[in-house]
DNA sequence: CACATTCATCGTCTTAGAGCGATATGTTTA
DNA sequence: TAAACATATCGCTCTAAGACGATGAATGTG
C-alpha cells in the first residue's frame, strides 16, 4: 500500500514539475515568499490560470501556502525541489551542447565536401 | 536562444519522468540494458504502448537504445535519472509519513474527546 | 524466397490538462 | 454595511497525451 502511495506521490511530483509556467514560478519563489498580486504582473496568464498552478504546486507538496490578511503567500516548502531542477537542467544543458556540437562538425564536414 | 532551448528540454526531461510506466521502465533497466522483448512481459501493457514510452524516454536524452540483429536494446545513457528519481522518492516518502503521523495525531485526539 | 520474429509507426478513440472568463468567498476599507 | 480588493473555484473549450489494434519495415531462419 505504502509502494503504491509513494508511486502516486512520485508522479504527482514529477507531473507538477513538467510544466513550463510551474517551473518559472518556483524559480521566481526561490527567491524567497511572495503573495500573489505579486507573482501574477511576473507571468503573462490569467489571475485564474496562475492560481490553479499555484493550486497544483501547493497539492505537489512543493509549496506552502499562508493568509495573511487579503493576501495569499506562497513559497517553497521542499528545496530539494530546486536541487532537482537544477539536475534536469544539467542533463539538458548536455544535450544542448551535444547538439551543438554535432552541428558544427556537420557544418565541417558539408563545408569540406563542397 | 540557448536559455529557451535548456527550457524546452528541461520540460521535456520532466514530462518524460512524469508518467507511472516510464518510471517503473527506468527502475527496470537501472539493472542494465534489456531489449525490448524482454522489456514487454514484465509490463501488462500492448507493445505499441511500450514501444511508444520507451521512445518518449529515448527523444528527451534519458535512454540510449542500439539495434543488434532483429533486436533493439535499451539502456540508460544519464544515470542522473535515477538521481533525480530518488531525490523524488525522498520527497514522496517525507509526504506520506507526514500524513501518516496527521492520521495518527488524528485517532489520538478523537480518542481523547470521547 | 517465403515465413516468422522483433519492433516502430499510424489511425482512432478517449481522457487529462491548460487556458480563460465568470462567479464565489473571504477580508479590509470607507 | 457597501464597496473594493485578493484569491479560489466553476464551467467551458481546445489541445496534448495515453492506450491499443493494425500495419509497415527490417532482420533472421527454414
Amino acid at each position: 500500500m505504502t509502494a503504491k502511495s509513494v508511486s502516486n506521490m512520485r508522479v504527482k511530483i514529477l507531473s507538477a514539475l513538467s510544466d513550463p509556467i510551474r517551473l518559472d514560478l518556483l524559480v521566481y519563489l526561490s527567491g524567497g515568499e511572495r503573495c500573489v498580486c505579486e507573482i501574477l504582473p511576473a507571468f503573462q496568464r490569467s489571475q485564474s490560470t496562475i492560481s490553479k498552478h499555484l493550486n497544483i504546486l501547493y497539492e505537489a507538496d512543493i509549496l506552502e501556502r499562508r493568509v495573511d490578511g487579503k493576501r495569499t503567500i506562497y513559497c517553497i516548502k521542499e528545496p530539494m525541489v530546486l536541487e532537482i531542477i537544477r539536475m534536469v537542467d544539467c542533463m539538458a544543458l548536455k544535450k544542448i551542447s551535444q547538439l551543438a556540437e554535432a552541428g558544427k562538425i556537420l557544418e565541417k564536414t558539408l563545408g569540406n565536401n563542397q
